[in-house]
DNA sequence: TTTTTCTCGATAAAAATTTCTCGATTGGCA
DNA sequence: TGCCAATCGAGAAATTTTTATCGAGAAAAA
């Protein structure tokens, strides 16, 4: 497989659908699966599984499929949720407070070791078994525990600031839940989430049922 | 603007990020915004913004760029920002609460006026000013109240049950944040929403600065 | 007024992604 | 054993999306 210009983000995004898919069928106890069948319970071309699956690494056989386990440890191994990264998360707000309560993090390649607020309110308490510290310990705990990923889930206006800290605590990699595009030295990389990205998505496509959007006519005045 | 074949899906999920820009402008008092403004802001490339907005319907000025509260309320128009759509959630967990608790959603597009639960504990009691109602409710509320939109934040094993419930009571287009493919009748729309594929991408590029995947080395063996 | 500079809008080119096609391999079955 | 059907894997084609190019219009400067 040829890594040379990176994995195509798309695939990066169905990836773990199949692990999802995959878990499913491993705890079921299937042995095998085929394209023909992971393209019908998630509606998408097989061919494209197919290509997504290279990826990971694992040979199928002809007449078969691909078997079980082996392609679901392929996918995880390739993702990296095999050997989970510690992650930080800060802005204690009803976001972050959701993602601390995510059981499945770890089991998705991420565990949250600390949560970080302004709020004196939330400090010193725990969420779902994560401590809320303040602030100020953020760049000595990122260092010590030699921490990557944090997770960002504050307001808009305190992103880029909070932004700047984990870099300067040695952040590799931010998952950013603001609306803001931050700026980082190229060396970090920044994954951003958007939630009301796909709600446009959404409520475009509704509108559309509602009132077609056609081509204007042409006005021959 | 053609929109024979719909607006491409990446249009659709830059737009929000150009309306939350604008709003920021606007507050602060712009007339005019240029593409390239807009791209220095947002890290992305001036013509694709032009694209874009040009699906918003809004016509710029050479040399002088776009007027900004028309290009805002085009942008919102197109999204269907500015008639914001009722809305019902299933699963008051933490995801489903933190979503409750969004004060900025009826700004964009959706109010949600009513939350689903089965357990007991949750049901007859309020989150973030949303009543919290049990299943059985659920079609009746939709039907009279004509809403046409869900919010599908229950775990994988329930989801499609919640989904076909949905669908009878009317809803049009389902927001999932379940990581699983739903079956809908095609005159339903889903748009599924799957924190993990981001978070995917996240820890793949991560890994990959670690140890750079690397083509296989041929075995002569 | 004339020139310069900036920006839009449309078109064209390039790149990325998805879909299609085909041959090869494997297991089941007569 | 020999044929058939299913599936993978690779390459080609088609589609979609991004990026580049160019001309025209409008404001600012000379």
């Amino acid at each position: 497989m040829d890594f040379s210009q990176g994995v195509p983000e798309p695939t990066l995004r169905r990836l773990p659908t199949y692990c999802h898919f995959l878990r499913r069928l491993a705890q079921d106890g299937a042995d095998v699966v085929s394209c023909r069948q992971i393209g019908d319970a998630l509606h998408l071309d097989p061919t494209q599984i197919r290509k997504d699956l290279a990826y990971a690494g694992v040979a199928g056989r002809p007449k078969v499929g691909y078997p079980v386990p082996e392609l679901l440890a392929g996918v995880e191994n390739f993702l990296g949720w095999n050997n989970t990264q510690q992650a930080i998360l800060v802005g204690a707000g009803s976001l972050g407070t959701a993602l601390l309560g995510y059981k499945a993090m770890d089991r998705n390649g991420v565990r949250i070791v600390a949560a970080f607020d302004t709020s004196p309110d939330k400090t010193f308490q725990a969420i779902h078994q994560v401590k809320v510290l303040p602030m100020r310990k953020l760049v000595d705990l990122v260092g010590r525990m030699q921490i990557h990923v944090g997770i960002l889930t504050v307001p808009a206006e305190s992103a880029q600031t909070v932004c700047d800290l984990m870099v300067q605590a040695g952040i590799r990699a931010i998952w950013n839940f603001a609306p803001v595009a931050l700026k980082v030295p190229d060396t970090v990389i920044v994954q951003n989430e958007n939630l009301f990205s796909s709600l446009a998505v959404l409520s475009s496509r509704l509108q559309s049922t509602f009132q077609p959007r056609t081509l204007p006519e042409e006005d021959p005045s």
